[in-house]
DNA sequence: AATACAATTAAACGGTTGCTTAATTATAGG
DNA sequence: CCTATAATTAAGCAACCGTTTAATTGTATT
């Protein structure tokens, strides 16, 4: 393991040794505070899903309207809109023949603003 | 594909008639605001990476203690860290025969967050 | 030089994922 | 009651992804 980052006697250095057992085992309890977290990106992984939910922000729309929009297939959107409904990131009501979804959660919309901001910055 | 949501002559109405092919087209032309966006949160999909990305914001750490930490082999993580690097999101520095990485990207800290808050209001 | 350790890279395997085709359910209209 | 349209579901397949093992590079030590 590698040896202390930190001199000995700087103890004003807000950095662990990590090769000490003891911070091990304090930043393996801190890795809770992210458990499962990347079922919610992953999601968003995907671009056919980031565009629905988008689609969504900006209006309610049914299966076959998104379909055309995206010119997919209507199994593959209404797969993708299961697994959304699922996470429950979006509701639907029917009207007739149709089923309008719209967004259920605005979170989705916090992170993919924060996500345009990140490629903003030049990246 | 559906008739009209709104009624005609119901023009106060904010939304589009997505069947027509003017809308249509305006909401394609719309999906260009998140083009790529899935490839940033893709990264965030793993949860090893989530869970890398959280270590490093609390502290700088060489590829041997997170391996440590995480329990795994030093090759799995040296290749998601290879990614996170492609994706500029962490920055390195080499010290001996140790290679310490540490983020490159604050905007990261704050997806997390927010992905952190979805889940605290009780899903 | 030679050895040891940290890290990266490459190849290969197993599991997952997203789309397609086909079949099924649900609702509206003739 | 039958047909047509919207949507969902299921099965199958190709592509992608993360891990493992093995080999290679880089740096420090003796």
């Amino acid at each position: 393991m590698a040896e202390a980052t930190v001199q000995p006697g700087a103890d004003y250095c807000a950095t662990y040794d990590p090769s000490s057992p003891a911070t091990r085992d304090a930043l393996r309890e801190r890795l809770l505070d992210v458990a499962g977290l990347s079922e919610l990106f992953k999601v968003l992984s995907d671009e056919t899903r980031t565009r629905i939910l988008y689609l969504l922000s900006l209006q309610e729309l049914c299966v076959c309207d998104i379909a055309d929009v995206l010119d997919m297939s209507l199994p593959a959107v209404s797969h993708h809109l299961r697994l959304l409904k699922a996470h429950r990131l979006v509701k639907y009501r029917r009207e007739g023949k149709q089923v309008y979804y719209s967004l259920d959660d605005d979170h989705i919309v916090g992170l993919i603003s924060l996500a345009q901001a990140h490629y903003a910055e030049g990246r």
